[in-house]
DNA sequence: CTGCCGTCATGACATCTGTCACGATCTTTG
DNA sequence: CAAAGATCGTGACAGATGTCATGACGGCAG
């Protein structure tokens, strides 16, 4: 039996989807918070297996109470629930915890589904969120794989993530216990190996790929 | 009735798999393949409505036939199946285009489950996959668009994103028709204003939140 | 052994960068 | 109108940065 918690600050709306999900014979609401204060005093009291969440809530919106819930109750699963696909909801969501997020105009049966997949400790997103999300992330492709393990030497790999982390030579030489001229010899290796002009350029190709 | 691809090089899981999936009522496999470059082919000819899709794979890997196929096909939904939760079969996988990234660890069950719901279009990946996405996204957090609103004006933010693209003085200047001067004098406002030391940290600021 | 390569270091030079002081517009606000 | 602030500009200075030539040391393959 899932526990769930409904957060939603529009009345009709939660009573409707709680009459409608507590027809599932393996889904209990225990709790329906109208802002993200009570969620976050709900979810303490009545330890669901569960959150649907709104975003846009008075108080304390949705994407700040995911946050406090997922720290205090890292094991609870927040499945966010909005009318948005606004891209700094749902980066920032995730990032705080949320398992998943659909829109709400998800049909029930899917979000019944969803509410099970998550319980279960795995991420659902909806059809137009996960593009959104997955074309954010940045992994090394092989290309540049390459030119770091051809193209640049040991010491200079240590040096371009440390420059990628902002440090001055100052800074590089001293962590790296070399000579402050070293390290300027170290860097412009790194530039012509990755044909990059300056240690702004080199420093944001460290940031992306490394 | 989904229709289903697996394509994975070790024959006897696969056959068990595909044993395991056919007693699903809705579920109908219509082929197999061994190796990436099949798993092209046969997409081709059988037009199936989810892939399962191994990463390591003999001629061409889960994760580049995962690109030709999604590229080729949009349409098609792509489900990994991974004994390994690598960053970067993960990252890479999801931007080519795949829908879910699973465990070969999950039980049958949440299997189909997971079948059913990519196949709808939505995203999903497994426990520990999740996490290790969603913290590789980086959401520009309320206190952050504050310092660019209420310390930053227009012009300086003008510059900071050339910044953020690694373009030099000299650059900014000529993009935005001014003196390599006053380009100096904004740079050195944004410093002080969001609390840098130099160009370099603002660019990385800037990739990171712009 | 000898040459090659990576590593570390120095000195010198030109250029880039960050800061400061100062002044000039122009718009907005009281 | 007057004050305030954003914008643009200049000149000068100190320090950081990038490049080059040069040399020393150690390891490794032919």
């Amino acid at each position: 039996m899932i526990h769930l918690l409904l957060a939603d600050d529009q009345v009709e709306y939660r009573k409707g989807l709680a009459e409608l999900l507590a027809m599932e014979p393996d889904l209990t609401i225990v709790g329906q918070a109208e802002n993200g204060q009570r969620a976050i005093t709900l979810t303490g009291q009545h330890q669901p297996d569960v959150i649907l969440m709104d975003v846009r809530m008075p108080l304390c919106n949705g994407v700040e109470a995911t946050r406090i819930i997922h720290q205090r109750y890292p094991w609870i699963r927040i499945l966010v629930l909005s009318t948005f696909d606004e891209d700094d909801y749902i980066c920032q969501s995730l990032q705080f915890g949320a398992l998943g997020y659909l829109l709400k105009s998800t049909p029930v049966p899917q979000l019944t589904d969803a509410i099970r997949v998550v319980s279960q400790g795995c991420s659902q997103l909806g059809p137009t969120i996960a593009p959104k999300v997955f074309s954010q992330l940045n992994p090394i492709t092989e290309t540049q794989r390459r030119a770091i393990e051809n193209v640049l030497s040991e010491r200079e790999r240590e040096v371009i993530q440390l420059l990628g982390k902002g440090k001055n030579n100052k800074e590089i030489a001293q962590t790296l216990h070399l000579s402050q001229g070293t390290v300027r010899n170290h860097i412009s290796r790194i530039l012509s190996g990755l044909e990059l002009r300056d240690r702004t350029q080199a420093a944001l190709w460290a940031q992306k790929y490394l």
